[in-house]
DNA sequence: CACGAGACCTGTTCGC
DNA sequence: TGCGAACAGGTCTCGT
């Protein structure tokens, strides 16, 4: 579920709540309790909950797909993984299916991790660079431009659908973005970073941007059973639709294998040999 | 440095 | 119908 669309939605919702639900910002964590131990990455869980109780939650920040809270001095990260979910809940005496880290507030209501494949992973940290030290630059960032994207592209010699998805090169697109970005820039998802061209690079950067905004416009992709409320899945151009026709040229969807991975392309509007068209 | 395979997990869908 | 294989929004580690 969660790339930087995802998450971005997730941010939005704790910090402005609902008509139903409040905002997380200054709640006060009266209590910590975790159902799977794993996921508390550092400290060790007992030290996580002892420096949790008593905090109260100030800021509610992203940075590529993690979710990072400050708690008065220390920052509670949260990555969500594959299936990880984060919510407000009423206080209730019993845990949902998966839950696997419960903060109970003050207030009378819980911030709940909520993660069927346990692959989510919490951190507490004074330094939050410890955990976000090796990520590359926001996609979304302004101060990203053209040239140093450009740069960035040419100081690699990779496929371009695992580049992108490396979050130390770029941070916040996952395995939808990517094959949609591609689309976007119809480039061959193994085409290779350092023979772009200025053009197609400034191309790919943009059809990037484009896609991400788009994603958290419609408030990141709901598929499979777990449903978040988002819509972006019904603008999917390539993704989830290996056969059916490119909304561009009619031409069957395809889907291939690129580093274990799914991933659906045009084979007309994404070409291998780039032939100079416009 | 680049890349592929395996591990970590549970749940759903696909193929015989 | 049943049952195992394949697959799923991610990342880490190891080997070549």
């Amino acid at each position: 579920m969660p790339e930087l669309p995802e998450v971005e939605t997730i941010r939005r919702g704790l910090v402005a709540g609902d008509s139903f639900t409040p905002s997380l910002l200054e709640q006060r964590v009266s209590d910590v309790s975790i159902l799977w131990e794993k996921t508390v990455a550092r400290p060790s869980p007992r030290e996580f909950a002892r420096l949790l109780r008593g905090t109260t939650i100030r800021e509610v920040n992203r940075r590529g797909k993690y979710l990072l809270f400050r708690v008065d001095d220390l920052f509670l990260i949260f990555h969500l993984r594959m299936s990880g979910d984060l919510s407000m809940r009423r206080q209730r005496a019993e845990n949902a299916p998966h839950d696997r880290l419960i903060l109970f507030l003050a207030s009378g209501w819980n911030l709940v991790f909520n993660d069927t494949r346990k692959f989510g992973r919490a951190w507490l940290t004074p330094d939050p660079q410890t955990v976000l030290g090796t990520l590359g630059p926001e996609p979304l960032d302004p101060t990203l431009t053209d040239k140093a994207f450009r740069a960035m592209m040419l100081s690699r010699s990779r496929q371009l659908k695992p580049l992108l998805m490396d979050q130390s090169f770029l941070a916040g697109l996952g395995n939808i973005y990517t094959d949609e970005s591609l689309f976007a820039a119809g480039l061959h998802p193994l085409r290779v970073s350092s023979t772009l061209t200025e053009e197609e690079s400034s191309k790919l950067l943009a059809a990037i941007r484009m896609v991400l905004n788009k994603g958290i416009r419609e408030h990141g992709s709901s598929i499979d059973w777990v449903y978040r409320g988002g819509n972006f899945q019904n603008h999917f151009q390539v993704y989830q639709r290996a056969g059916e026709t490119c909304p561009r040229c009619g031409a069957p969807v395809q889907k291939s294998r690129v580093g274990q991975r799914g991933t659906h392309f045009c084979p007309v509007c994404q070409p291998e040999r780039s032939s100079q068209n416009v």
